[in-house]
DNA sequence: CTGAAAGCGCTTACAG
DNA sequence: CTGAAAGCGCTTACAG
């Protein structure tokens, strides 16, 4: 009637233990059921002819082993197909995992939500051994990133995800954290010509792409009106460049005007866009890559225009929820702080741990929201 | 320069241990950092006055132990604020928890789909102890369905996913896992009226919501074809329940025509939907609630339609995702299998651990894919 | 450079 | 109905 398959790893078949070594255990009532035996540690040592304490010095890379016993492990290792249980290792560790989330406080929605986010997910990630301390620091300021970084400690704090600005005195900041030994994560927005260890966040050319594929299909022709934080914001740049890229080559009757820039904030982004759309009136949509909505939603409320033109933004926060509910934004494109947050800590547990900690990063989704989709 | 919150639970602050029993730890850095103690079973043995045996009984609602000392352990826990540590549990237990997916096998993409996940998710969770089986049985048949679950031992299997099938047969055989002990999650589709102990899978009715949202923006006026598998099918007549209620209330110029039923099969999907076309020409729309879609695309491509209708359909598999890439398909509507699979996991182990064994459940995201956004 | 022993926070037979 | 002891698979001082 059906077939079986076992989900599971099999690769202990395939090693040396599976064949030999099946330990049998009796379950309650009364079946015998074969389990491959795990393998732990203490095979491990076994195997190799050494102590447990030297199996977890290579285990976890630790300096003081002789070369010739290091190959001796990792021979055994790979005979056995041994592979550590992480649940085990957290438990016995001594420290918790010390992981610093540097944030910039103000009135960016987006930020205040991804804050959150670390907020719930510190809650919830302390059972694994996992301390999470959030910062806040001055918005748009470099010299408050680098402090903070300069501040951190590598006793304290193993790791540190920061939200990237990319100028030089940051970048100073970041080669001298990693030189104290803290593991450097971008978030966001990414330091590429750095030596930080990872990056998390969505491809935000693919965003623009996404929301480009969007607008042609919601206003097939007329100009498009482009609202932006800053250029100098890389996320930003790279939502234009992917947005025009797809209008230009699939929706040529549509016409991008601007962007106009309104630094993420309330008043900046509401004069700016006013003036765009008086500059061009009949103006069938807007994108906004950047965080200044509220501002946005108001300029055009006030033209009388916040039902008829097409608007696509950037996260979902307060302003945008309440524009899809209403009808004054058909889309939002969404980054998931809780997922990215959640992804920092896997991050941060496997450089931290060691390779085999967290399942390997996939890119970021992004995520489109309607008012139908909410989450 | 910034300021500094701690992300983590503050409850121990609320309880009776953190105010006289902060631990001091050393670091090696030499700096004194205070360190909330971490309540575990041994203070709550001596709080209590009993054993660490008899602490665990309570905290696993194990029966033979006496309602007085139940109250004297509830009273220390709640006292001292005390949080299980999950992954101590589960590495003290003898057993590994075994939990059944019960899969359709079959063309049918997305259960194909699905099952991949199943496998790929039960490698990861093998490490957390927990073994996860993939039974595959016969598609559209309660028969093998019920014969599944009769076929499931307590002894073996904890817990057990299947997609229900809305008939007495299947209510029986659930009735009958659920009395031998076995725990049933429904995954993707509902048995509302079981005493099944979870849902895992995505509110259908604003999936249909979602998708008629899109296809009134994409193509304001006409008609609009709508194609599923079978309305007998609980998410499909749900998906179209919720696309004509957007749709009548909020784009009246919107005609909808169908829907015709292909049993999710490619040849008889193909036929309807060719029938569909023809009997409404100059049909500016299609949306297919159901797993036909390598059928349906066929059919538009055979009529030439395929790149002026807007087509929306579900789940992100072979043909769709060629479909998004040609053009021949506008929007996806997708429910993530890994992501449910994942949710299964998390409630079965919520499930036989007891009520703080994973997060609670949030109701599954409806993820919506164009060509730009593709994981 | 290497090892024996104790311990992380739980659960499990086994004994009373 | 209750408890003392051993153990899950790792890591950590401490000693050599």
């Amino acid at each position: 009637m059906f077939s079986r398959c076992e989900a599971g790893s099999s690769r202990l078949d395939a090693a040396g233990k599976a064949g030999d070594d099946l330990r049998t255990s009796k379950i309650d009532g009364g079946v015998d059921l074969q389990i491959p035996g795990r393998v732990t540690v203490r095979d491990l040592a076994q195997a190799a002819g050494v102590s447990l304490a030297t199996v977890d010095r290579v285990l976890n890379g630790r300096p003081g082993v002789r070369p010739a016993t290091i190959a001796k492990v990792e021979a055994a290792i790979a005979r056995l197909g041994f592979r550590r249980d992480l649940t085990a290792s957290m438990l016995a560790r001594a420290r918790d995992i010390g992981l610093a989330v540097i944030i910039p406080e103000g009135s960016n929605q987006f930020m205040n939500r991804l804050a959150e986010a670390a907020q719930a997910v510190g809650q919830q990630v302390r059972g694994e051994r996992l301390r999470l301390d959030l910062l806040r620091i001055r918005a748009l300021d470099p010299g408050a990133l680098a402090g903070a970084l300069d501040g951190l400690s590598p006793d304290i704090h193993d790791c540190a995800a920061i939200i990237a600005i990319d100028m030089a005195e940051v970048h100073a900041a970041v080669e001298r954290a990693i030189g104290r030994g803290i593991r450097i994560i971008t978030l966001v927005s990414d330091l590429p010509h750095s030596a930080r260890h990872g990056f998390v966040g969505i491809d935000n050319v693919a965003a623009g792409r996404t929301a480009a594929s969007l607008m042609g299909r919601f206003c097939r022709m007329g100009k498009v009106g482009l609202v932006a934080g800053s250029l100098d914001l890389r996320d930003h740049a790279e939502r234009i460049a992917g947005f025009r890229a797809v209008a230009d080559a699939e929706y040529p009757r549509l016409e991008i005007v601007g962007p106009v820039e309104g630094q993420d904030a309330f008043t900046a982004t509401y004069e700016k866009t006013l003036a765009l759309l008086r500059t061009h009136p009949g103006l069938m949509g807007v994108y906004n890559v950047g965080a200044g909505n509220a501002g946005m939603l108001t300029a055009l409320a006030e033209m009388g225009m916040n039902h008829t033109v097409a608007v696509i933004a950037h996260e979902l926060t307060g302003p945008t929820r309440a524009g899809l509910a209403s009808g004054a934004v058909d889309a939002v494109i969404d980054q998931g702080p809780e997922a990215e947050i959640r992804a920092v800590c896997a991050m941060a547990r496997r450089l931290v741990l060691g390779a085999d900690a967290a399942p390997p990063e996939r890119p970021l989704e992004i995520r489109i929201f309607l008012r139908d989709n909410l989450p």
